[in-house]
DNA sequence: CACATAGATGCGTAAAAGCATATATATGTT
DNA sequence: AACATATATATGCTTTTACGCATCTATGTG
């Protein structure tokens, strides 16, 4: 049938789900994350809960300032990829300390 | 100086270009994945130009009917994964043929 | 209670998504 | 060559929505 696609918030909520635990991982608020990247709170929250759909830019900066790169990984390779992320979180440091904070760690 | 962070065209262009080589790996036209994924032509034309900047969900849409899957890696493991992409595609299949699309395919 | 700190909500504005149309850029025909 | 035809990408304009500011509601804690 073809239904074109989903837009909904469903469609997007694993990806945000990530997002949000990454950034409880580090530490961080969402006033805290929003600091770091020139965003309100305000926005974080509603990307976060899916109310809105956040545009690659946005992402791209919320997702740096957690110490994750956006990667587009051709679908065979995705349990491969999955893989190497689970054996690294296994190497016995805690969470991925977003890093040692340089005031505007720019990466 | 901690200047609020690119938001710039420039900043998300290197993603964008990516799924512009992955859909003409594919064969495919502005218009043919805006079919694929149900968007207009005229809004492909500008996420591949950077003029706009384009949502999760649009992404996430185009880069499956692309065969890709956008995951968020931790910093440490990119070099990795960017080398797993490598090895991959000195396989001897040519270009990472999309799948032998069966009309919608969902994936 | 007062005073934090963390997340949510109303609203205005700038920008993304959508529709129609225009501009290439080929390929073919007389 | 000029003209048609087809296919690929770009642009003007309208509607919808992301983003930003202020404010509000938790949920603590002394």
């Amino acid at each position: 049938m073809a239904f074109g696609m989903d837009r909904s918030p469903a469609a997007r909520t694993v990806w945000l789900q990530g997002l949000k635990e990454a950034r409880k991982a580090c530490g961080l608020s969402q006033a805290g994350l929003g600091a770091k990247v020139g965003l309100p709170q305000s926005h974080i929250s509603r990307i976060e809960s899916g109310a809105v759909d956040v545009g690659l830019s946005t992402l791209l900066e919320i997702s740096r300032s957690l110490g994750l790169e956006p990667i587009a990984v051709p679908r065979v390779l995705v349990p491969a990829v999955r893989s190497l992320m689970r054996a690294d979180s296994r190497d016995g440091s805690p969470p991925p300390r977003p890093a040692y904070v340089l005031d505007d760690e720019r990466a």
